[in-house]
DNA sequence: CTCATTTTTGACATATTCCTCATTTTTCTT
DNA sequence: AAGAAAAATGAGGAATATGTCAAAAATGAG
């Protein structure tokens, strides 16, 4: 077992003592099995075998399922919202920061599908995570009604609808395509409010380097 | 146990014989636990016990929840997407039938939360499922495309999109609020390309009957 | 290198769920 | 109402998971 292609939480943790080190192995072991099981349908045992480690190992780090999954889902929370935006920290224009935001996230789906997939179902069942995850989204869409560029209430709802457009491009399309990135990216903009016109020539200009379709 | 609000496959059955009684004793607890549990965290106990049946009678009509999940979910869909298409069958325009059907279903929902949830999470799991919602939605958006009130490509994504904001409903407002409804009609009438102002005035007036707020 | 400390191990007791089937009970036709 | 056919029952064997713990192994500070 233990054959990821990602090693997100292993790499934290090169040169940290053994107890770290077992623990990283255990989250990196955590994505891969949850992404493919799914949060109910993973065992414990599911994970210490992808992680090479005894049954027993599992109880030394974690009491149950769940504080595995929290510790997990925001760690990608914090790892993937940190890098984009870190990216971004010059866009000062709120459509470009949608749309690259999005357009960001759903590459990083692409080279990496389980992150978002297990970052999602964290987000629907652990409620820091789900905060975690909302945080920036809310501001940059708030930024956007400021400018004028955005014309809808931002609520609760319209933030989990925008989520869950996110949510449906990785379930309807696993590979990514650029042109499902590129449709998702309008979908959102024109969910708060911008024209079909609009919202293309946005994502044209905004992810103009990103994608090609 | 088996005190459910709802009756709907018990209904259908009334003065069948014994054999499609019992089944749709199993249908209708099966919404319930689906509902409450999930289907991954539903037990086939939890529905025999709900259902007022031993254990054993189970297998007498289902080999595996699987089929079970499939019975209950096409069974609601023909039952919501029949009842809601037979109320609109004179409403020709296109903005009108997705704004009025979206409203109905939603209401259906206020009133019977476990059906809309089992529904959906049938079309999510069960191919067959998902055929059958997506039928008469597919055939109202390339309607309104047709009478260049909706401007956006009508695909795979677009449906799957849409049946998302349905789901956040559910999801985040529970009690299913007029003011839910009427901002998750909206919001599919945004997705489908029309301005912030357009989907607010064709909501209002196709759904004046419906709602209040 | 040594050895006290930390970590891992995996067998096992407990608990849960699945599914079968011989038997009992109910149905419903005549 | 009788009785053959249909349906329901639930105890129990097989399979799978969980969580514990005494003993073994690995670690890393001095």
């Amino acid at each position: 077992m233990n054959s990821s292609a990602h090693q997100l939480f292993r790499q934290q943790t090169i040169g940290k003592k053994k107890r770290e080190r077992t623990r990283g192995a255990l989250l990196d072991s955590a994505i891969s099995v949850f992404a493919n099981k799914g949060y109910e349908g993973t065992r414990i045992s599911d994970i210490t075998a992808h992680a090479d480690v005894a049954n027993g190992t599992f109880y030394n780090y974690y009491q149950d399922k769940d504080q595995l999954l929290h510790d997990v889902a925001l760690g990608l929370a914090v790892e993937i919202t940190g890098r984009i935006n870190e990216e971004m920290s010059d866009v000062t224009h709120a459509p470009t920061r949608v749309a690259l935001a999005t357009a960001k996230l759903l590459r990083t789906s692409r080279k990496e599908p389980e992150w978002l997939d297990v970052l999602l179902q964290g987000a629907f069942i652990v409620p820091e995570v789900q905060s975690a995850t909302i945080q920036y989204l809310r501001q940059d869409l708030e930024m956007g009604v400021d400018q004028g560029e955005f014309n809808v209430d931002i609520d609760l709802l319209l933030v989990n609808q925008f989520i869950s457009l996110i949510r449906v491009a990785a379930l309807v399309d696993p590979t990514m395509s650029d042109e499902t990135i590129k449709s998702t990216c309008e979908a959102v903009l024109r969910l708060v409010g911008m024209s079909t016109a609009n919202a293309k020539n946005q994502v044209a200009a905004a992810c103009e380097s990103l994608l090609e379709a």
